[in-house]
RNA sequence: UGGGGCGUAGCCAAGCGGUAAGGCAACGGCCUUUGGAGCCGUCAUUCGGAGGUUCGAAUCCUCCCGCCCCAGCCA
């Protein structure tokens, strides 16, 4: 499939024509692991990778690990563990700026030797107060001008351990008027005594984003550093920090970043969501996590899908999440299995059907794949379908089950409703009585008969139970933002349904695996799927024309 | 209004001086033993607005308007 086009592969394309990196492209994808990967950090990855692949370049993959207050094993360990699994491979190129702490000290200390960065006294609140506004410059620190030899000796003693957190920092020597906040002599390091998930005790002064990102892509030789729009400010720093210490200096590129609507995409969000209970944990199917979306049925394909057809670009956008269902379609409905399940069942007794007879019929497993082949499904007198697939006073153009209708029966019959029992107290159909045309099975000449409908069913002593759980969009509009925010969470997002009755040739189902339950939706199996307790997620519906005219016609 | 960025259909998004791709959504129709899938068609005389340059402007220039980002020792 040719990539689509972008304004990076422009510059790409450019720099390759110049020879800027000598026919290189090497690009990486630098999670912080201070929390799960999401379907933005998914946009990046393909991003990034696809360049790599289709400049036949490296990709590299590298957690900016600078803070260890927030990170965890935990989260590089998923990072690298949904990375793999969206397909993509760093082939052996993991990396940690925590690998470049001695090296970025090092770097830190010319610096200071070349008169361009300084330790600074000024507690964080002086800082703040010293930095000036957006329309005024600030004030210059009063350290600033401190001998090369005295800077040197007290950010050895930073990282000897002599201060205490917050009390110095290591600052770059700008300009405290510059009109970009970025280069008001921004801090380079700053005292923590804190235990870091790979170095441990080893430091107690940790680099700053500013300070560690550029070195880091400098070191690992990228030649195109593409990160989200919020950079865009710190590009002057990131090269004034190259450049000061002129060392290979690759080329910062800014995108937008993703955001899809009934969702959040904020990493503290969707970690405020795990922690105050809303959600079932980081890979909970409503979650827009690349691991709630796997559990929820996405495949990596479908996924891929996705940040071809949304694109790249520098313009703030928000996609509609109808897009991304449309992407899991386009996939499963190549792939996916098909199977009869009945979601919410209602008793169907074919009056004219012998008792103990069991007929075997043949079933196609995928109409849009015939290598798939096809399976027996169980006929007999007593079956359930679904309650949906009748109405007592029909509306019209529906072309489903009521009183007196015809309707086909999927690879079965063409059933007449004859009857129905009705439970007065509650007003709840509780039975259902057909007549079937014997002339009229699947493969027969009278089956070609024209009937307005065709619905699944399940015999209802061949049938497996399962458990389905139905999923919607998290939030009940499109764009939840505010203070608010979690006022509008759905409450709805997540509908159990027990009793469901499945086919029997789902019984051996494995996690993960996905099915179309036909004329419902895309299915696949929870992990908490278990033998003789199956647990299907709804992945996504499949679109349902019936309900459109429905609700158009109120 | 200090700096940076962005405005093309309901939502994404091509377009790079020669007369508005594509996808999603929506709406018609065909087809159908999934109201699924598939197929056909409709959907911007106009590109945030106003001027200007040009034979010709979404593309170049000027001004204006709107939205986003930046005042963490977060990334």
């Amino acid at each position: 499939m040719p990539e689509r086009k972008s304004f990076i592969r422009d510059i790409i394309d450019e720099d390759l024509k110049t020879n800027k990196y000598g026919g290189r492209v090497q690009t990486r994808f630098p999670p912080e692991p201070n929390g799960y990967l999401h379907i933005g950090h998914a946009k990046s990855i393909c991003l990034n990778f696809g360049l790599a692949r289709d400049y036949k370049g490296f990709c590299n993959l590298r957690f900016d690990d600078t803070n260890p207050t927030k990170e965890e094993m935990e989260y590089v360990e998923s990072i690298q563990r949904d990375v793999k699994w969206l397909g993509f491979d760093w082939d052996g190129r993991l990396f940690y700026a925590s690998d470049y702490f001695e090296q970025l000290y090092e770097y830190a200390a010319q610096l200071i030797k070349k008169g361009k960065a300084y330790v600074c006294d000024l507690t964080a609140d002086e800082v703040r107060k010293h930095r000036g506004t957006l329309t005024e410059p600030g004030k210059d620190s009063p350290y600033r001008n401190r001998s090369v030899e005295e800077n040197l000796d007290l950010f050895e003693r930073m990282r000897k351990g002599e201060f205490p957190d917050g009390t110095r920092t290591l600052r770059a020597k700008i300009n405290m008027a510059s009109p970009n906040l970025n280069m008001r002599d921004p801090v380079m390091y700053r005292v923590l005594h804190a235990s870091h998930h790979r170095t441990g005790e080893t430091w107690c002064v940790y680099p700053t984003y500013d300070w560690a990102h550029g070195q880091s892509d400098s070191i690992e030789q990228i030649t195109h550093s593409v990160c989200t729009l919020e950079f865009a400010d710190h590009r002057p720093l990131y090269d004034w920090f190259l450049d000061a210490l002129g060392i290979y200096h690759p080329q910062q590129i800014e995108f937008a970043r993703l955001n899809l609507t009934y969702t959040v995409m904020s990493k503290r969000k969707l970690l405020q969501l795990v922690e105050e209970g809303f959600v079932n944990g980081w890979n909970d199917p409503r979650m827009p996590t690349i691991s709630g979306l796997r559990r929820r049925g996405y495949t990596p394909k479908s996924l891929r899908l996705f940040a071809d057809r949304i694109g790249v670009a520098r313009s703030e956008s928000t996609v509609d999440v109808a897009m991304l269902e449309d992407c899991l379609r386009d996939d499963l409905n190549k792939r996916a299995r098909r199977v009869m399940a009945v979601l919410r069942p209602i008793r169907l007794v074919i009056e004219n059907y012998p008792e103990e007879v069991v007929e075997e019929l043949d079933a196609v497993n995928n109409p849009e794949d015939a290598s798939m082949g096809t399976r027996k499904l169980p006929f007999s007198k007593v079956l359930y379908i679904e309650r949906d697939d009748f109405r007592e006073d029909p509306p019209k153009k529906y072309f489903r089950l009521s009183p007196g209708a015809e309707v086909r029966l999927r690879y079965a019959y063409i059933i007449k409703c004859t009857g129905f029992k009705k439970d007065e107290k509650t007003g709840e159909i509780t039975e259902l009585q057909c007549t079937y045309d014997p002339e009229t099975r699947s493969g027969l000449p009278q089956s070609s008969r024209k009937v307005k409908g065709t619905i699944h069913w399940v015999s209802a002593q061949h049938a497996v139970d399962a458990e389905a759980r139905l999923y919607d969009r998290l939030f009940n509009i499109e764009g939840p933002g505010g203070e608010d925010w979690r006022d509008f969470i759905n409450s709805k997002a997540l509908e159990v349904l027990k009793g469901c009755k499945v086919e029997q040739n789902l019984q051996r189902a494995k996690p993960e695996e996905v099915f179309q339950f036909e004329r419902v939706g895309y299915f696949c199996v929870d992990e908490d799927s278990r033998k003789g307790n199956l647990v299907f997620n709804r992945s996504v519906t499949l679109r349902d024309t019936w309900a459109k005219i429905e609700k158009k016609d109120n």
